[in-house]
DNA sequence: GCGACAG
DNA sequence: ATCTTGTCGC
């Protein structure tokens, strides 16, 4: 698929912080789709100590979920490792990787923060708004935001609230492992977020989006069902 | 000034 | 994220 470039990339940070503010502003925080048959993991790995940023999207049938296509993308990393703007580091790679694409996904799941962010503009709100397609942040650790215990049990989940607002949600996707962080990206609320997550979920702890995109952009390569 | 801090 | 072996538990 083609992207059409809404900003630049080679900002500061004080200036990419104040690009989140703007764009934040766009952001669509309840449900804007329609049938959902295609959905896609997306993530970022790095190869030669961080010099090279390795991002991959694997697009996942629904229901089914079974892998259908794939793509990864090798860009030279141009952006360090800021809490609060991991997105000016991994999405440019993304985007490379999801253009390889010939057929949009309906639903990205996103490695981190929907809403959940200071400026209420994390990686899969970005990345949601930039492609204009419905986005979910599934992070396996907080980034900001305060909730009560999760109990634990498959599918339990308490709201994440900043500054008296619900960001999230904590989600217990098995018994006995750490929850994950669930926020609306972008064109979904926090409930179907939560549905959606659940509903790409098998055994593991992880949905199979995520898994699947992980294995793609971080495995070593060489690695093959080999007899 | 002192912690917290997605990947 | 990445550097890395064995080990505890279902």
């Amino acid at each position: 698929m083609r992207i059409r470039q809404r900003h630049r990339w080679d900002l500061t940070p004080k200036e990419a912080m104040a690009l989140q503010a703007r764009l934040a502003a766009e952001v669509v925080r309840r449900d804007d789709f329609a049938a959902i048959g295609r959905v896609a993991g997306v993530d970022a790995g790095f190869e030669e100590a961080g010099a090279t940023t390795r991002a991959a999207v694997a697009v996942l049938a629904f229901p089914s979920l079974q892998l259908e296509t794939s793509a990864i993308a090798r860009l030279p990393t141009r952006f360090p490792y800021v809490p609060g703007l991991l997105s000016f580091r991994e999405v440019p790679a993304v985007l490379a990787a999801i253009e390889q694409l010939a057929v949009p996904p309906d639903l990205l799941l996103c490695d981190g923060q929907g809403i959940a962010h200071p400026r209420r503009l994390g990686i899969a709100s970005h990345l949601g708004l930039l492609l204009d397609i419905p986005a979910i942040g599934v992070a396996k650790t907080r980034l900001i935001g305060t909730h009560d215990a999760v109990p634990d049990e498959r599918g339990a989940w308490v709201p994440l609230e900043d500054r008296g607002e619900v960001i999230g949600a904590v989600l217990r996707t098995r018994r006995g492992v750490k929850p994950l962080y669930i926020s609306p990206g972008h064109r979904i609320g926090l409930e179907s977020s939560v549905a959606w997550v659940m509903a790409c979920l098998t055994r593991f702890r992880l949905p199979e989006t995520t898994r699947w995109a992980h294995r793609l952009a971080s495995e070593k390569p060489g690695k093959t069902t080999a007899p």
